[in-house]
DNA sequence: CCGACAACCTGACGGC
DNA sequence: TGCCGTCAGGTTGTCG
């Protein structure tokens, strides 16, 4: 589920309950997600304060007191839930903190991840030391991306699924992208000029701006104690749409690429 | 260097 | 009801 806005309205749903408190209860639950727990992630946590949470590309940071960074990732079926009445199964990190509230890390495919970085080796940590401009940034700009794509005769759907090229956009909001912008999805980056890649720029921000905003009106519901998260935003335009009309009538196709499933209007998309 | 593809997992859903 | 195939929002390593 989670791409870049719902990683964001996560950490915002988290903040509101983790910062500033003491970390009481570090449990974690297996030893592995994608790759190995770190084995000392209990003791370095466990009765350390929170000093404040973060967000990269579709990584999640938890900084302490003592200097960590508890640094996630989602996944495909990652969630935090907040106060659940039980436990599941896919419950693999449980956090407790001084004020009574619990937050529990679910993921049940586990193509999530927890790493515990230093917070002054945070740039150095390997996922981000090549990673692109945050596409919300005020550096991720055409001239930028223009830069990032010249002579790049890969499909630019591709591209932008690249996150050295820019960091944190999936396969959802990229199809919503490229349709806002008139782009088919296997034009060749290197070939868009520099006007359609203003347009594309504006609406990579668009969409993302305003899913987060989707995302931050069921913030409250990421606070009740069933613990759903406010997920599942789905006014989109392409995304899961095959077959459905688009706003200018033509029907939304669907093909699949290197495995992966894109959504189009081939009308409005050239 | 580049791009296609498999692999990592479980769960949900549709067809029979 | 149950079995089977298909699909899923991500990342990483391998191969050609």
């Amino acid at each position: 589920m989670p791409e870049l806005p719902e990683v964001e309205t996560t950490v915002r749903g988290l903040a509101a309950v983790l910062d500033g408190a003491v970390l009481t209860h570090v449990e974690p639950r297996r030893a592995d997600l994608r790759r190995p727990i770190p084995v000392d992630l209990r003791q370095r946590l466990q009765g350390a304060r929170v000093t404040g949470l973060g967000r990269r590309a579709k990584y999640g940071l938890i900084q302490t007191d003592r200097g960590d960074a508890l640094i996630f990732h989602l996944g495909m079926s990652g969630r935090w839930i907040i106060d659940p009445d039980i436990i599941g199964k896919h419950g693999h990190l449980v956090l407790k903190t001084d004020a009574d509230r619990t937050l529990v890390l679910d993921d049940p495919r586990r193509f999530g991840s927890l790493d515990l970085v230093r917070t002054e080796a945070v740039d150095a940590f390997a996922p981000f030391a090549a990673m692109g401009p945050e596409p919300l940034g005020a550096d991720f700009t055409a001239e930028r991306l223009g830069a990032a794509l010249a002579d790049r005769a890969a499909p630019i759907k591709a591209l932008l699924l690249d996150q050295r090229v820019v960091a944190g956009l999936g396969n959802i909001y990229v199809c919503e992208a490229l349709n806002m912008a008139g782009i088919a999805p296997w034009r060749a980056g290197g070939s868009i000029r520099q006007a359609r890649l203003s347009l594309l720029v504006g609406a990579i921000k668009d969409v993302l701006a305003a899913a987060i905003e989707a995302g931050g009106s069921t913030l409250r519901d990421f606070a009740q104690p069933d613990g759903e998260l406010g997920y599942f935003y789905k006014q989109w335009r392409v995304y899961g749409r095959e077959g459905a009309a688009c706003s200018c009538g033509a029907t939304i196709k669907r093909r699949v690429d290197s495995g992966r499933s894109t959504f189009y209007c081939a009308k409005c998309q050239r």
